[in-house]
DNA sequence: TAGGCGATGCTCT
DNA sequence: GAGCATCGCCTAG
């Protein structure tokens, strides 16, 4: 499958903005197995000076990448079982970012079950876990620029995008009534208890 | 379909 | 020593 690099004028700078702008553009991961892509369709806002975000203790050896510049790979391990994968938004000094918590799965797709070990494709990228997972990223590409890199990177929305709905952000306790995330309202690939969900 | 809970390793107090 | 931006398996209904 063809996709179009993207370049940053076509991304917001922010990091609300960005995880509104991130809905519907392709996720792309080349590694030695081959391409496996997946349409993001939801993300959380981790902004400035936010209580839950991992930069809000300033920067450490872990969360370094997010006080770097917008629009780079920050990766991270949660619970020693799973890692997310989020873009960095806000430029060199600012620590924030966005987590991408669901893909709908676009190519690659028997590469991704075969990473999963499962056949379901509803729950390949359906959550951050699983699409890190699918898409085999872990801390070795934290850090990568997703508008050079070869291995990880942006690529062009292929369709028009659905309406966006926002809600709160999911499995966190500080500024958790925060409404800073963002998802294709009716896709079937967005994660998260289907109750979540006020307009 | 929803809710409870263990696994597992790193970060912070 | 507690908590964590999660997942998958189990049970109850």
């Amino acid at each position: 499958m063809i996709f179009e690099r993207l370049d940053a004028s076509e991304l917001a700078v922010g990091t609300e903005e960005l995880a509104r702008g991130l809905i519907g553009v392709v996720l792309v991961r080349d590694s030695v197995d081959g391409r496996s892509a997946g349409r993001i369709v939801e993300t959380e806002a981790y902004v400035i000076g936010d209580p839950a975000s991992h930069a809000y203790m300033g920067p450490r050896q872990r969360n370094a990448t997010m006080f770097l510049e917008p629009f780079l790979s920050y990766v991270y391990l949660i619970y020693g079982t799973s890692f997310c994968f989020n873009v960095t938004s806000e430029p060199r000094g600012e620590g924030a970012g966005v987590l991408v918590r669901a893909l709908e799965p676009l190519d690659g797709i028997e590469l991704m079950e075969r990473r999963r070990r499962s056949d379901s494709l509803r729950d390949l990228c359906r959550g951050p876990g699983r699409l890190t997972q699918a898409l085999d990223i872990d801390r070795s590409l934290d850090g990568r620029s997703l508008l050079t890199d070869p291995d990880l990177w942006l690529a062009r929305a292929p369709r028009a995008r659905g309406p966006i709905g926002v809600s709160r952000r999911i499995g966190i306790t500080r500024a958790a009534h925060r409404r800073l995330r963002f998802y294709e309202r009716g896709n079937p690939f967005v994660s998260g208890p289907r109750t979540l969900s006020p307009p």
